[in-house]
DNA sequence: AGCCAGGCTACCG
DNA sequence: CGGTAGCATGGC
């Protein structure tokens, strides 16, 4: 048992099950690890991964609710919108011009998918997606084995000697998934853990790595 | 009042 | 290539 997994049983331990992605225009089911997904939780999960960039997932969910009561929460409902009906219903997730152009454009990208797996190079091709967003999608929608890399990731990592300021996201990817792969052989099992440690190191940072200095009370730490 | 949030693009040198 | 301004709202 290397330490990256280490640490994700730590988390594990004292967060439990974070059950990611949280579809929330059908009701919020914790644990959902089935594969597929349903089309229209693999869009919702696409549109919340654009939604919540560099902002709180309670903001997304008033911007996905929005949507959803006005029976809108698919690909073609939202592209038929005024683009100002649309506008008003993601302002609470903040930069929401940008964002309406995103979406937009993902939408024309994933209606021509045809309900077919895009790549992660090709999602890198849309405006608006990128490293974080492609595999957000692929992860959480797609339930591929692709880790997802945030900013309190790589705050971690620097903070237990893992990484540095310089380390690039691929370069932080790619050393999170082989030090998994090497304790966890089950191609099912490690795309859990791919969905469930990134969650968890959210939780773990919005409680240690959120305020400046970061790690303060933090308890890996003393065990790593 | 100010900082932070489940980032990305455009543009600069 | 790396570095940075701009994007915008909401919560604490």
């Amino acid at each position: 048992m290397n330490k990256i997994y280490n640490i994700y049983k730590i988390l594990y331990e004292n967060y439990g099950p974070q059950g990611w992605w949280p579809i929330t225009g059908y009701g919020y089911h914790k644990l959902d690890y089935s594969f597929p997904r349903e089309s229209n939780e693999i869009f919702e999960v696409c549109l919340g991964s654009i939604l919540t960039q560099n902002t709180t997932f309670a903001s997304v969910v008033k911007s996905l609710n929005n949507l959803h009561v006005k029976s809108a929460l698919h690909a073609d409902a939202i592209e038929s919108m005024d683009i100002d009906e649309l506008k008003e219903a993601i302002r609470p997730s903040g930069y929401f011009n940008q964002k309406t152009e995103y979406i937009l454009e993902f939408i024309k990208f994933y209606k021509s998918l045809k309900g077919a797996t895009p790549t992660r190079e090709a999602l890198l091709h849309v405006k608006g997606v990128g490293e974080e967003t492609a595999d957000s999608m692929l992860l959480y929608g797609y339930n591929k084995r692709e880790f997802k890399v945030d900013a309190y990731t790589k705050r971690l990592l620097i903070e237990l000697g893992f990484a540095d300021e310089k380390t690039k996201y691929s370069e932080i990817k790619s050393f999170m998934q082989s030090s998994l792969k090497e304790c966890v052989k089950d191609e099912k099992e490690l795309r859990i853990i791919y969905q469930e440690f990134h969650a968890l190191i959210v939780e773990h940072g919005k409680h240690f790595y959120s305020k400046k200095p970061y790690a303060k009370g933090c308890f890996l730490k003393d065990i790593i």
